[in-house]
DNA sequence: AACCAGGGGTACC
DNA sequence: GGTACCCATGGT
C-alpha cells in the first residue's frame, strides 16, 4: 500500500469521465482497475489516494498509466480567460487525465461504444473479458482478451456478450490485429494523419472512434473527438467554431473537460 | 442525406 | 412493470 499525492488527479471523475471502461467503483472512495494482467485498488479521500500495491510498482507501471508527468495545471490556466464556457468547464473538470491504456483494449471498446451508454459498455467489456480474457491469478477478475481470443471466437458468444451488430466489426478487428495487419506497436510511431488513416480503414471505426482511440489508446493530446455532446457544446457555445488552433497540442484535454462538464453540471 | 442496426439503461408514469 | 426514449455512431 502506497499513498500519493496530486492535485490534478481524481480517481472519481476520471472513472465518470467515460475514456475508460475497466475504472469502477467498489465502495465509499474505492474503485477497482484493471490494466492487462494486474488489479489495482484504489482509496481516495480528499487530496490523498492509497493504492495497493508498491512504490516499485508504481514507477514501473501507474506512474506512466496515470500520466504522472503531464502538467494538466498548466493545460488549465493556459484556457483564454475570456472564455467563460472553457473557463468553466476545465475548473469543473480539473482532475481528470487522460490515462495511458492499450491501443488494442482501447479501439475494441470504442468499436462497441457506438450507440451504447456507457454503464452498457461497461457491462459489455466485463462478459467479454470474462468470455474470451485470461484469469487474473488471485484477483477474481480477467484481462481485457487477447487479439487471438477474438479472432477465434465463435459469433454466438460473442453476441452473447451484447455485442449486437458491432460483434462483426469486433472480431473483423481482433483478426486485423492478430494477422499484424494491425500492428500496434509500428502505429505508435506513426504520425497523426498517418495513424488517423490507418484506424479509418478497421470496420466499424468512423471519425469518432478514431479519434477516441488516438486519444485514450496513443495519447495524442491534440485529438478531439466530437460525439452527440460535444457537438451541442460546439452548435451552442461555439457557433463560429471551436479555438481548435489555440489549443493544438492539447485540446484532447480540453474535450475532456468538457464532455465531463456537460454531464455532470 | 436519410435511415437503420440490437439491445441495455433510465426516467417517467 | 410498462414503455418511450436515449445512447462517447458507422455503414449504406
Amino acid at each position: 500500500m502506497i499513498k500519493i499525492q496530486n492535485d490534478e488527479l481524481d480517481i472519481r471523475k476520471i472513472s465518470e469521465s467515460g475514456q475508460c471502461f475497466r475504472l469502477n467503483k467498489t465502495g465509499e472512495g474505492r474503485y477497482r482497475l484493471i490494466v492487462h494482467d494486474r488489479e489495482l485498488t484504489l482509496t481516495q479521500t480528499g487530496q490523498n489516494i492509497f493504492l495497493d500495491c508498491s512504490q516499485e510498482e508504481f514507477d514501473a507501471l501507474w506512474r506512466r498509466y496515470f500520466d504522472w508527468d503531464t502538467d494538466y495545471a498548466a493545460i488549465r490556466i493556459s484556457v483564454d480567460p475570456a472564455d467563460a464556457y472553457l473557463t468553466r468547464a476545465a475548473s469543473f473538470g480539473s482532475g481528470v487525465r487522460i490515462l495511458r491504456q492499450d491501443p488494442w483494449e482501447t479501439l475494441i471498446t470504442f468499436i462497441l461504444s457506438q450507440r451504447k451508454n456507457i454503464p452498457a459498455i461497461k457491462g459489455c467489456v466485463e462478459l467479454l473479458c470474462s468470455r474470451f480474457g485470461e484469469p487474473i491469478p488471485g484477483a477474481r477478475a480477467f484481462a481485457f482478451p487477447k487479439p487471438e481470443a477474438l479472432a477465434s471466437a465463435e459469433p454466438e458468444c460473442l453476441l452473447g456478450c451484447s455485442l449486437g451488430y458491432r460483434g462483426k466489426y469486433v472480431q473483423a478487428a481482433a483478426r486485423m490485429a492478430a494477422s499484424g495487419e494491425l500492428d500496434f506497436t509500428a502505429m505508435e510511431s506513426l504520425p497523426d494523419e498517418a495513424l488517423y488513416e490507418k484506424l479509418l480503414t478497421v470496420p466499424g471505426v468512423g471519425k469518432k472512434v478514431a479519434d477516441c482511440t488516438m486519444l485514450f489508446g496513443f495519447h495524442r493530446l491534440g485529438r478531439f473527438p466530437v460525439d452527440v455532446w460535444i457537438e451541442r457544446v460546439l452548435t451552442r457555445e461555439y457557433p463560429i467554431g471551436f479555438p481548435l488552433e489555440r489549443y493544438a497540442p492539447f485540446a484532447g484535454v480540453l474535450q475532456q473537460y468538457i464532455f465531463y462538464f456537460e454531464r455532470y453540471r
